[in-house]
RNA sequence: GCCACCCUAGCUCAGCAGGUAGAGCAACGCAUUCGUAAUGCGUCGGUCAUCGGUUCGAGUCCGAUGGGUGGCUCCA
């Protein structure tokens, strides 16, 4: 999966752009070929052969499907079939069934459709291209609505239906193989026989809506995977297996980490449990002790605030679809909280503020509510109420480009303290519509890209990208499994300042408008620590281990001087337990192990005679014998260096 | 919210063609005291998501509801 990366657009989706870092973005988990290919692929990385390769394989494949779904489904309308990330899919409008009820593809379609590929595969039928007018395309698709649809915008003069220009595609051009032409830029494999037969796959079907436009009609989708050779299908398909293995749900569960009630509690709201309590308790910990040495200051701030605080910050306005209905208490209305700005502006602007005290940093672990369809609620990463690791930043103009330096750079040390090395950083810059000055643009822009430059690493720009309030970055990690997850994000605001009329009194004795801008670094504690899991897939780093040391004697004779270790460990600040059960020491060794605890000390009578104890990790690794405080020294060190054993 | 699939003991799952519920693990009890991933035996535990329908009879078939899972702005 190298070279890919994830598409900050797709943040647009999430509705969350008003003054909101990204928690809900939801991870580009490799479970199913959704993600699409990024921008950064299609536009920076034409050259690249890998790219090129399996963009026309894929391609290719999703052709050959669409030629067997009609042979099956002679009546299906035909959409649009691109490739994507680690496959293809094709949309379909099969129409309706007899009782009226819309024509969907069961799984023994899908199987049936499979087959009929590799029968198209194996005829080696060339892909062959030809240029058409607008009017012989529309002949040609006459009984094809949606590809007439297509065509009408591309014979308005090669733009897309929301007036951005397509690359290199004026002209109107047919790719047929075999019976079935289809309305295509291209490009394809030679011939069907280009495609291994054995190395692709048809995933599963969805709904989707034509163009996206849940108001459009509602179409049939069939996802599937397309390799060079067998071998990539299989290494994929395990990469599939190991994201499943590794899903913070699962191991939530067995873990005992936390839980969630739909039916009694609703949906997208967290328990955690005590183990995961304590996980968050120490990560929380750790970035609060950073903020505090970084010069924030921390405030609270309520859950609900009357209606006029969120007319004034224009979240009524703009955002009200994903707030909560209101509260009504003594005639008033109250909304529950989908964001911490608001009130962090009322203690800014809760006593006049002068030069010498700027720039003010308030952070605050804000648990904020925000409604999300219910099919879109996934485990921890895509939830209703969350805790961000919020902060608002209040500058005078001169100080903006020393902070966005010292945010980038406190974002990037948190992270790195959480065992994340890889970061990918977008710079998204003012779009069509926005509210500022182009000079407050230029000022901030200017800003975020030379902080990025001075950061020295990678980052990606994405052109009118920028929320109608301010540009921002977004910081993206990759994870153990080379997924991104977009976790920090810094953005500016020229918006809230005006709306709230903030001012500090410089210099000069006038008044000035300062720079607000807003921060988060882990996102959600709830997101982030679904990313922890599935980053390291339940085998968290000593430091974060709810339980660090599980202490096994052999036999009862040892349970003693089990107990006396006990109180050494934990008198030396580790976190342990004795098991002392009356099962076998390979049964406690291996509940040992699939809690992933970190150290086992096995004692049996010759360590209890040596006053040792006998180290084995979670990985298996035999550490040998050594004395207690030899053991203490050891944890402490893989404590301290945040290490994973 | 939309589409598909799914919902059987705390967990993971059997239950293939409708005849009235099973396993392993966990928990609990008893025995066992054992050198690096499961000691043995026993006990407890389910109105088969809910409601309705078909049937002599429904976990099994049909429908509705609730919940879960995978998708749902990738542009020909």
């Amino acid at each position: 999966m190298g070279g890919t990366t994830p598409n900050p657009a797709s943040q647009r989706t999430e509705g969350f752009l008003f003054f909101c870092p990204p928690f809900a973005h939801k991870p580009t988990i490799p479970n199913g070929p959704s993600e699409r290919l990024s921008e950064v692929m299609m536009s920076d990385n034409k050259q690249n052969d890998q790219y090129d390769n399996d963009y026309r394989l894929r391609h290719s494949v999703a052709h050959v499907m669409a030629q067997a779904v009609l042979d099956r489904f002679p009546e299906a309308k035909i959409a649009i079939g691109p490739p994507i990330k680690d496959g293809f899919y094709y949309d379909f409008d099969l129409g309706t069934n007899e009782d009226g009820s819309v024509r969907t593809f069961t799984p023994a379609d899908l199987t049936a459709i499979e087959a009929r590929m590799r029968q198209i595969i194996a005829g080696r039928y060339p892909f062959e291209k030809r240029v058409v007018s607008a009017a012989e395309a529309r002949a040609e698709f006459a009984d094809q609505p949606y590809k007439l649809e297509l065509i009408d915008g591309l014979a308005a003069g090669g733009f897309d239906e929301y007036g951005e220009k397509i690359a290199d595609a004026a002209e109107i051009s047919f790719y047929k193989h075999d019976g079935f032409e289809d309305l295509c830029r291209g490009p394809h494999v030679e011939h069907t026989g280009k495609i291994a037969p054995d190395a692709f796959k048809l995933l599963h079907t969805a709904a989707a809506y034509w163009r996206g436009d849940e108001n459009r009609e509602t179409l049939q989708r069939i996802y599937g995977t397309a390799w060079k050779n067998k071998k990539e299908l299989k290494a994929y398909l395990g990469r599939l297996e190991a994201a499943r293995q590794r899903d913070h749900r699962k191991l939530g569960k067995e873990l005992d980490l936390f839980s969630t009630n739909h039916e009694m509690i609703g949906g997208g709201l967290i328990l955690w449990h005590p183990k995961g309590g304590l996980i968050r308790h120490l990560a929380e910990e750790h970035a609060k002790k950073m903020h505090l040495a970084g010069g924030y200051d921390f405030v609270y701030t309520p859950h609900i605030g009357r209606s006029v605080l969120w007319e004034t910050s224009g979240h009524l306005d703009f955002y009200k679809d994903a707030m909560y209905a209101p509260i009504k208490i003594e005639g008033q209305e109250y909304y529950l909280k989908p964001m911490n700005c608001p009130f962090h502006v009322h203690i800014y602007k809760s006593r006049v503020r002068s030069y010498r005290e700027l720039p003010i940093r308030l952070a605050e672990w804000g648990t904020v509510y925000r409604f999300e369809r219910s099919g879109t609620l996934h485990g921890l990463t895509r939830v209703r109420g969350f805790t961000q690791d919020d902060a608002h930043l209040f500058c005078a103009p001169e100080q903006m480009p020393a902070e966005i330096d010292k945010v980038l750079h406190f974002s990037l040390d948190l992270l790195r303290d959480f065992g994340f090395e890889k970061f990918e950083l977008f710079l998204s810059t003012r779009p069509e519509k926005r509210v500022g000055d182009e000079a407050l643009w230029d000022a901030a822009e200017n800003a975020l890209l030379e902080a990025l430059k001075r950061s020295g690493l990678s980052y990606n720009i994405n052109e009118g990208d920028g929320a109608f309030y301010g540009p921002k970055i977004d910081i993206y990690v990759t994870d153990a499994l080379e997924r991104p997850w977009q976790l920090s994000t810094v953005q500016f605001d020229f918006n809230l300042p005006e709306r709230f009329d903030l001012t500090f009194v410089g210099a000069d004795g006038h008044q000035h408008r300062p720079y607000m801008i807003h921060r988060a670094l882990m996102g959600s504690m709830e997101r982030f620590f679904g990313l922890l899991i599935e980053h390291y897939g339940g085998n968290f780093p000593v430091w974060l281990s709810p339980m660090q040391v599980r202490v096994i004697p052999i036999t009862d004779e040892q349970i003693d001087f089990a107990y006396e270790i006990e109180k050494e460990l934990r008198a030396a600040g580790l976190r342990l337990e004795v098991d002392a059960s009356d099962g076998r020491m390979n049964a406690k060794i291996r509940n040992a192990q699939m809690q992933k605890i970190p150290y086992m000390l096995i004692i049996g009578a010759r360590e209890a005679e040596a006053q040792t104890v006998n180290v084995r990790l979670r990985n298996g690794n035999r550490l040998g014998t050594m004395p207690v405080s030899e053991f203490i020294e050891l944890a402490r060190k893989a404590i301290a260096d945040h290490s994973v054993i």
